[in-house]
DNA sequence: GGTAGACCTGG
DNA sequence: CAGGTCTAC
């Protein structure tokens, strides 16, 4: 067994682990304790995550202030790269819009990161999502690899890793309709059969952020939405800003200015106004907002 | 190129 | 109604 320890203070800006994978992004990691999504918060918990990369289990938590791991061989690159840890958090938070809200929500879950999740299993997820809230988003991943992943052993317990392409290229509609899949069932399969020969998606991936969402939405059930959010949170493109509905009336009411119809006019309006990282400042409202939300009555008295 | 309707399912 | 996408005007 390999494990290792990184901690906080060698990170530009820290990371705070819980927020990072629960703020809605990732959908590969279990919780030992079983209460992903669900405890208020969502901030600087120091409960045992879990994941399969790579072929490898992979164990973590953080806490006083360092992140620890364990694996089955050294993970401490493929963990680096996942979790974003060599973003310099320090320098984005500088060159975002200053503005309460973003301001707010900086400080609210400072050392959020944005991760990189692997190609195939962020498609997937975000095919899920559309009209869907995270914690069913996480439980329609959880039982796809529960059923059909490959299982691995890890100190005496069961793992299981994302199911290969191939799997479910081969599956039938039903099978995941029965799983609650809904209509992303065929979206789900089409897109696998589309990736069977290409599993890591090497040819959709490119350096031009906008001709690479464009690309992806060749893929079946991707569109503008979801193929930002492969982007963002698998390809790197830390520009990339999903506009989903929340983020959209947001600003709306936030940064009128910003607003308009069309998704590619609203996308370009808003990496104007939020900069270079705007992915980031994206990410950090969304998660913030889900959460103040139902705590204050308005939004909108967040802001200025 | 832009806009209605349908689409699974659970709370 | 919900972190949308697809299809047909």
């Amino acid at each position: 067994m390999d494990s290792g320890v990184i901690s906080n203070s060698s990170l530009s800006g820290g990371l705070d682990l819980q927020a990072t994978l629960e703020s809605g992004q990732t959908y590969l990691w279990d919780r030992d304790d079983g209460e992903d999504y669900l405890s208020s918060g969502l901030s600087g918990g120091g409960a045992w995550y879990s994941s399969v990369i790579e072929g490898s289990v992979i164990r973590l938590r953080q806490v006083e202030g360092q992140l620890e791991w364990k694996s089955t061989s050294d993970m401490d690159e493929v963990i680096r790269r996942v979790l974003g840890l060599d973003d310099d958090l320090d320098q984005i938070m500088k060159m975002g819009i200053e503005d309460s809200l973003v301001e707010s929500a900086y400080s609210a879950y400072k050392g959020m990161r944005i991760v990189r999740d692997p190609f195939f299993p962020c498609v997937v997820s975000f095919i899920c999502s559309s009209q869907m809230k995270v914690e069913r988003i996480f439980g329609m991943q959880q039982r796809l690899r529960r059923k059909y992943g490959e299982k691995v052993r890890f100190e005496g317990k069961d793992y299981y890793e994302y199911p290969k392409v191939e799997v479910l290229a081969d599956l039938d509609e039903s099978d995941l309709r029965e799983m609650g899949f809904g209509y992303r069932a065929p979206y789900v399969i089409e897109t696998a059969k589309m990736l069977k020969e290409d599993p890591d998606g090497v040819g959709y991936f490119m350096e031009d952020y906008e001709q690479n969402r464009e690309k992806l939405t060749e893929l079946r059930g991707v569109g503008q939405k979801v193929a930002d959010c492969i982007c963002l949170f698998s390809l790197g493109h830390l520009e990339a800003v999903p506009l989903d509905t929340w983020i959209r009336s947001t600003i709306k009411t936030h940064y009128p200015n910003c607003d308009h119809k069309s998704y590619q006019d609203m996308s370009q309006a808003v990496r104007n106004e939020f900069g270079p990282y705007a992915g980031y400042v994206q990410t950090y409202i969304f998660h913030y907002l889900r959460h103040e939300a139902g705590r204050t009555s308005n939004i909108v008295a967040i802001g200025d």
